[in-house]
Formats: structure tokens, sequence, C-alpha cells
DNA sequence: AATAAAAATATTATATTATAAATAAGCTGA
DNA sequence: TCAGCTTATTTATAATATAATATTTTTATT
């Protein structure tokens, strides 16, 4: 087992379990071992296999009764909201697709956020945003600055001036995404002023209280994004 | 506490501290009670009490270390997407606002479903969207037709019909949307075949393989609903 | 022989108790 | 005043026992 450090137990053995669910080491047919099995493979009790076992079912991927044993539940009901079950099935899964689906999840919540943002015109929330878009462009300006993580805060900052609780949760959805996503999508070093510009005027129209304009620059923001994994994808079908 | 069946000891007590967060009985001052102090309060054993402290740990509403207690995470983290989650969120709070929020993340997802769902054309997915329509279409006829589990069934068929694993997986999400839209927006009577048509509108862009007239009408459906529940407010706010 | 009732069995659910680890808070000595 | 040590508190882990549940096997009855 990896031992992962700042993990207790539970938490090191909820996520070995989590991945091999998610990779498929065991499926609805299979089921888990039993608790005493569990025990012996990992070495450890009762008590931190039980914890992980209910931390799992939390998350939607296993249930377990007297007499039955531990089934896992069926992949629709995984809850991949959850930050942890995302990353697992990120890690185990060749990301190509699964990225097309964040991008077209992400392409149905932000600009709805950015028009929402406009409308409200939170203007602390608004400054948040400008924050991060400066950090952008001071990035952008640099040969070797590194945008990714006030990018990541910009959009983060959307959501939450969206003033929509819901959004605001689909934070780390996001940003796992935008993080897999700046994987594939390695930007050329002139592109880095025109990302930052394209964010500016994503800005701009928030700022201005303008929220079609904010969500169609949105749209066309990650719509760039998706026409280029659709081209990945398609280059990588031709190739086979 | 309330004991409902079906549910072993750790999921009650999960029920009832979850409850108990959102209400605001314990908060991220205060904190909750040591294991200790909650084995006495509910009469129950260490291993019970710290089943439900992982589930909720699982939820994001709170975490524990030792020494430390049990603490209650910002609202911030609290995981909205987990079904039970939302479900102590509604019973706890007053829910025309939270149902505004709500209808905002499915003016926000469920347009894009059903132009995904027009664009995969799916003919199984398509077929099951029908069978909802039909048994919609079937109560609308009756004067004492129930529309609402087919409605639901309706929208979660188009979910699944995008194809898109991450639209599908909020079904509940938007199941318990409608479930408490339902509630505040008893139909007229005569309505009801109107609503059945919208809906018929919808289902033929998708089978039609009309991507932006799916999308047009799914938005037009939602908004009605929001126009609604906008009224609302503003007749609620004005009567204060 | 077929079926229903009862018993045996395996597995999770709950409870109890003990020990370890972590950390906040207080204490001590320079 | 402060670094380092001690102590107390609380969760973390472990080990073990009993209860509840549901499957499987056996037995008894017709």
């Amino acid at each position: 087992m990896a031992r992962l450090e700042n993990l207790n137990l539970s938490q090191q053995v909820t996520n070995e379990l989590g991945k091999a669910i998610i990779v498929g080491d065991y499926n609805t047919e299979t089921g888990l071992p039993t608790e005493a099995q569990l025990c012996e493979v990992y070495g450890i009790s009762r008590t931190a296999v039980r914890e992980a076992v209910k931390m799992l079912a939390a998350k939607g991927l296993i249930s377990s009764r007297p007499r039955q044993g531990i089934r896992v539940e069926s992949a629709e009901n995984w809850n991949l909201y959850d930050t942890s079950v995302l990353k697992w099935l990120l890690e185990s899964s060749p990301s190509l697709y699964v990225l097309k689906e964040f991008l077209q999840v992400r392409l149905a919540i932000e600009p709805q956020a950015a028009a929402l943002a406009a409308r409200k015109g939170d203007q602390a929330a608004i400054a948040e945003i400008k924050m991060a878009l400066d950090k952008m462009q001071a990035a952008a300006e640099e040969p070797e600055g590194v945008m990714h993580e006030p990018d990541l805060a910009f959009h983060t900052a959307i959501l939450h001036a969206s003033g929509n609780r819901f959004f605001y949760q689909l934070r780390d959805f996001i940003s796992t995404a935008l993080h897999v996503s700046i994987q594939h999508t390695t930007p050329a070093k002139g592109n880095k002023k025109a990302i930052a510009e394209e964010h500016f005027k994503v800005y701009n129209a928030i700022a201005s209280g303008d929220p079609e304009r904010a969500k169609n620059m949105m749209t066309y923001m990650i719509d760039e994004a998706m026409a280029f994994i659709e081209k990945e994808i398609a280059d990588k079908e031709a190739a086979q």
C-alpha cells in the first residue's frame, strides 16, 4: 500500500479501495472481499476497514449488508462530483474522452455563471476576478510566467461571483477539469497573451454588467478548448 | 431520535447530525461535542458514532483531528451535490431562494443535455424519452392524472441520452429540484395539456436531431418555471 | 418426493474496552 | 522571554465479543 503522508489509515485504505473499484479490480459481479479478508490483506484492524467502507459507501461506490458482504454499486450511482472519486476516475481512464465530457459540463455551467456574475454585479466578487486576471496578464508578459494558477483562480472567482452556491460548489470539479485540460493543451508561447486577452474580455463584460456578452465570451473560450480536444481525439482515432 | 426504518444506527445518527449541522445547531465556532459526549447523548457505542462521523466527513460537512475534536467545515465545502446533504438543506431552509438557485443550475445543464441528446441521436435512449412523454400525455388527458413521475422520468431520460456521465449523474439533483418545484407551481388544471405539449416539442426537436431547437425549447420551459418563482419571491417580499 | 419449517452458518452491525498517536496547553529552567 | 519538556485531552487504531440478518442446509411432515 502506498503510504501517503498526512492521511490516516482509513483514508489510505479508502484511497486504495476506491481506486481499485474504479479501475475495475472489483466490480458489480465479483463484489469486494469480506471485511475479515480485507483486514488480512492490508494487515489492519476491522475498525479501520469499516471506516473506509463507510467512506466509500458515502461516495456511492459500494454498499454493504449483513451476510451479503460488500457490493460494488453500479457505476451510474458513483458520486462523480466527489473530488476523490473524480481524481480516481481521471487516474484510471484514458482522459481524452473524460476530458470532453468535462468540457461539456464547463460549457453548460461557466457561461451561465458569467452571465449571473454580470447581472448580480457584486463589486467585491468582481474585484476577485480582476485580481486573478491581473496575475494572468503579468504571467503572460514574462517568457517563463506560469498562468495555470491564476487561470484557475479566474474561473473559480466567476463561479463565486455568480452568487449561486451550486455553481461555486463545482469549483473543485472545474479546477480538476482545467488542470487536466492544461496537460493536453500546452499553449504555444505566443498564445499566452491571446489567452489573457480573451479572459480580459470575459472580465470586461462582467464588470460592465453585460450578461449576454459575458456568456458569449465564456462560451467562445471554452469552445476553443473543445475544438482542440475534438481534433486530438480525431487525430488519435485516425492514427489507429 | 427519529427511528427511521431501513436505516442502521450509524445512518440514523448521520441523518440527525447532518441535519443539525445544516440547520446551524452546530457551527464552525462551536464545533461538535466530542465522540464520547455524542455516545452519551444518543446512548450508543463509539463505533456507531465514529461511522457517522466518517460519513459526514466524506460529505464535506465536518473534519476531525486528535485533540481538536470534531470541527464543522465551512459551508462552502459542503458537498451540495450529495443527495443527503441536499435533502437536509431543503428541509432546513426556506426553499424559495434555494429553488431559484436550483433553477439556475437546471437552466445551465438541461438545455445543453437536450442539445447533446439531439446531436448524439441514440435511438434507444430517445425511445426512453418518448416513453416518459407518452405517460405524461396520458396523464394530461385524465382529470386526475398525475404528471409528476413521468415528468421526472422525462428529464432524467434526456440527461441519460446526452451520453455524458456527469450530466446523468445530476439526475437525483434535478429530480429533487423538480420535486420541490412542483410543490410551488401547482399547475392549473387546463395547463396540464400545455405542459405536455411543451415537453413534446422538446422531444420532437431531439428526435429529429435538431440540437439548437432542443436547447431553445428546454430553455424556454425552465425559464417559465423561473419566471413563476421570481414572481413568487417578488410577491413575498412585497408582502413584508 | 415435495414442500415447509427449523437449524446451522457466514457476514456485517453494534458494543466494549484497551492502547497508541497527536496536539494543545501549561510548566520549567535558563 | 522563550525554547524545550510534560501533561492532559481527544481522536486513531486495535482486539474481542455479541447481536442481527439472510443464506444455505437439514429435518420433518404431508
